[in-house]
DNA sequence: TTGTAGGCGTTATCAA
DNA sequence: TTGATAACGCCTACAA
């Protein structure tokens, strides 16, 4: 615990307090107060003097002062494993939008991925007395960082850890990425996934499907990383008998099957077909482009802001699981 | 101004207080405040009794409380024009980086790309009284958000409109991508550029390159979007005498010329040589891989955050400028 | 409509 | 080593 934050920095200068703003509309300072807070009870005389003097000596309320009183710190935390991830980069967007018109902010703490680098991140949010927040794909499987107020909502956690909780329907996007690979006639079909909950929610629905048409498919394992795509599809086509259809678990890697895929000269989708999940930007760059399973990161993201607002506010919030889309694009149609 | 943020959210429940542990561990708050900020002048028998108490009621010190009377807030604004973009994705990793050993925190607010976002995300920002800043690729071009204590940094901004900067030599990226381009007997090039002071530095180094060994080149300009590159690289590709190397001022818009390239059955790069700008993740996706300039962008990120820091702790803080860097690929060599 | 006064949780100064 | 006590900047009954 004892988190010794000795910062040796000196004060930052201050701008000018109510007190003074007060001395000089010459009035008092719950006056101004009322100015900045109250839209009603104050005469239009006495508002016009002390704006005036507001702006001339450039104050602006300190929320510092004004959320210690109040208790709200007008601050949503959020943990993201990785901020360069541009799923996660999405959600933030929603996340943001979101909050921007509810005079909210964000304090962002990065979990570098890694379940200690949560705890951190926790640690550090909380400090700063953040009303509620938001944890993007927490890796924790125990109690949530949440000791003061549990205002908190988990996007696509690892384990089911937080009540409240924004998740996708992975086992829809799996059967959603096996139906288009029938549709275009593949039959020698091929799972790569990735370890954790998410991968193995995706090839359920993708088994369950393909169960449903008689088939069965072979599966290989990376770990979302462009690498790990190539190299687990190197392994899948030297493979007999060569598939004509892959589903991977991550666009990212994807990217890496691709590459695998151009450097035999088997042609996509004509030799094989592919489908990637998440849709997330590069999806549509690749070559071809890619048919991708998507995650509506964004409004994902809106999603559990609100949430998490509204268990700041006290009322009712109810866990949500969005549906995933098929995006269709060259890998598995004409080009 | 006046910006009545009359937040209608209950209080959030506040944990223990210093009072509290205080008084059940027998000794004055003065002392429980020692506990937790200076390692010394406190027996180890009091301490332990405290530290006993603080741990069972978990308490830890609110840093509204602390930062109220120290004046500071541990907090570092930033503010970034869209945070989905990769670039600044990576800048805001080296931030953190930097940040996290020092207890400080980031505050973030996106722009949205646009100038009143700007202003408005800086407001939003200098509310929560932090202590200084860092404003990625600023539009603005009148003075600073830096109302109380200008501890703002700003990475390439679109004016030099604060004293402490950190830039890339976008002058020498266009040079190197000249050098490149000429390296694989290139002749006959190309600059796909887009608005602001950024392109126009590029092309100003790609222009003297040339000049300096005898060769003029044509020009388009897009908007960094891809599809902007796909339509720009059609136009410069139906003129004549067509292009055989292509400087392009952002790996995004590089993905568009690459597939309009692949449209007209041009190979890159034995046909049609590429150099794109940034050296973005999706720089080694597309197909083929990327050349690229590279912009250091987590060293710029952290660069921008130490400064930052220097500025709050009254240290002399100096701007500095990066230089690009040519990471060689398949699109300007062999594959 | 306005002012007075108390308090939010913490740290810092000074005296013990 | 410890304890009173006075800020820090603001909001909000309550009273006028």
């Amino acid at each position: 615990m004892r988190e010794t934050t000795v910062s040796p920095l000196p004060p930052v200068a201050r701008g000018s307090g109510i007190r003074e703003v007060a001395r000089l509309a010459g009035v008092s300072t719950a006056t101004v107060s009322r100015v900045f807070n109250d839209a009603a009870s104050v005469s239009p005389d006495t508002r016009a003097r002390v704006l005036e003097w507001a702006t001339a000596l450039r104050y602006e309320p300190s929320s510092l002062g004004r959320n210690l009183v109040r208790g709200r710190s007008e601050l949503l935390g959020l943990i993201v494993p990785n901020v360069s991830f541009p799923l996660y980069g999405e959600m933030l967007g929603g996340i943001e939008a979101v909050l921007g018109g509810r005079g909210m902010s964000i304090l962002l703490a990065s979990s570098d991925d890694d379940p200690v680098g949560e705890l951190t991140a926790a640690r550090k949010v909380l400090r700063h007395a953040v009303d509620g927040g938001v944890i993007i794909n927490s890796r924790l499987s125990t109690t949530p960082p949440a000791p003061r107020g549990l205002h908190w909502v988990q996007i696509s956690a690892e384990h089911a850890g937080l009540p409240c909780r924004v998740e996708l329907d992975n086992e829809a996007g799996g059967w959603l990425a096996a139906l288009e690979l029938l549709r275009v006639g593949r039959r020698r079909l091929t799972y790569l996934g990735a370890p954790g909950r998410e991968s193995r929610e995706r090839e359920r629905g993708f088994a369950g499907a393909l169960s449903k048409a008689g088939l069965t498919y072979r599966r290989a394992e990376g770990d979302y990383s462009e690498l790990s795509g190539t190299w687990a599809a190197d392994a899948l086509l030297a493979a007999e008998p060569a598939p004509d259809g892959l589903f991977v678990a991550g666009d990212l890697m994807a990217a890496g099957a691709l590459r695998a895929l151009h450097r035999r000269g088997l042609r996509v989708p004509a030799d094989v077909a592919v489908v990637g999940f998440d849709d997330a930007v590069i999806a549509s760059l690749l070559y071809p482009r890619l048919t991708s399973i998507r995650q509506p990161a964004h409004a994902m993201g809106a999603a559990a802001a609100e949430l998490s607002l509204r268990l700041i506010a006290g009322l009712p919030a109810e866990s949500v699981t969005f549906a995933p889309e098929l995006v269709r694009r060259e890998s598995t149609g004409p080009p």
